[in-house]
DNA sequence: CTTACCATGTAAGGCGTTACATGATTCA
DNA sequence: TGAATCATGTAACGCCTTACATGGTAAG
């Protein structure tokens, strides 16, 4: 029962929430998810079909739309699997900093090297930063609403803090690289 | 040319500052980069095997050593591809947050459930924090000695900027959930 | 003398991405 | 009518970890 695999979780999580396609999948992946996890096509689909042959997820087909949609939806074992993969302890946060890796063995290159690395990272995140200052106001607007909003916010936060972070550290980076 | 993969990569930066085993080249990865990247032996030995036969690394036994130590030394060409890797642009940081995960769809287990993941994730960071503390310090002391201090420093500065702010941001957190 | 650490490696298997393949629908 | 987006999937391949396998040495 044990060795859950993530992108089976990170669908029933989805899942539990509301029904959804494949393709919807992707994109909660690629907007609300991408700040702290990643999925591809090619481990969604499979992995959906896999719930449905488990019994964690059943699939049907949408009449309603003109598309061919297939809609999937999580059963009661499913939800136990989810909320039993909750309970377990982290094991591992995992992060795989390119940026970090470069500028680490920076001195091989150089200062304008480093100094690059560091614009471009700078720039991707101030391009992100304001989808979540956006999402944290549009989730406290609503914060009642819905009991799970509280635990968006709480990533959110997680995003904007750490994003906010970052740009003070590049600042500094640039001081020390260029000699404060 | 293109596709460098990540472990040859990793290996040659740490090679271009001195000649390692296969073994330290491990601890290295367990101290100094775990906080932004990690390999296992059953990358890294294969990797350096594979580099030797390019041409970028060469292999000596160690015969001052009583143990049966292989030693890794880079070469000129080994120093051209990596040089060439660090002036190739970013391509992508990744992270993979258990925790992130979990609190993302911590409605379906509730409040105590999601405290708890955020404690053991406090508890985890504040146990790291000393030891890049300490790095700081060490580095600050030898700023002048080594140029490659510098870039090592930036790194720890990144980690140490990011553990504070997890941390403020789970104080926050607690906040969020218990109902300031 | 035994525990901890040094030291090197392989094999199997898991997990995931990329690229490909296909086609419908919506909107300008 | 053409581009963008919706929508589903597979196949090949790459990369990595885990577990296994083996043995030497240092220190108490």
């Amino acid at each position: 029962m044990a060795n859950e695999k993530k992108i089976d979780c990170v669908i029933l999580g989805l899942l539990s929430h509301e029904e959804l396609t494949g393709y919807e999948i992707k994109k909660r992946m690629d907007t609300s998810l991408k700040y702290f996890w990643s999925a591809s096509y090619g481990s969604i689909y499979p992995a959906l079909n896999d719930l449905v042959h488990r019994g964690l997820a059943t699939k049907r087909e949408d009449t309603n739309s003109k598309r061919n949609k297939l809609i999937y939806t999580i059963t009661e074992n499913g939800r136990d699997y989810l909320k039993k993969w909750l309970s377990l302890p982290i094991e591992k946060d995992e992060l795989r900093y390119e940026t970090l890796l470069k500028l680490f063995f920076g001195s091989e290159k150089g200062e304008q090297q480093a100094l690059n690395h560091i614009e471009t990272f700078e720039r991707r995140i101030k391009e992100e930063l304001p989808y979540l200052l956006h999402a944290k106001t549009i989730l406290n607007e609503n914060i009642n609403e819905d009991n799970a909003h509280k635990y968006y916010l709480l990533t959110v936060e997680f995003g904007i803090k750490t994003y906010q972070t970052y740009l003070e550290w590049c600042k500094e980076a640039r001081k020390l690289l260029t000699g404060e």
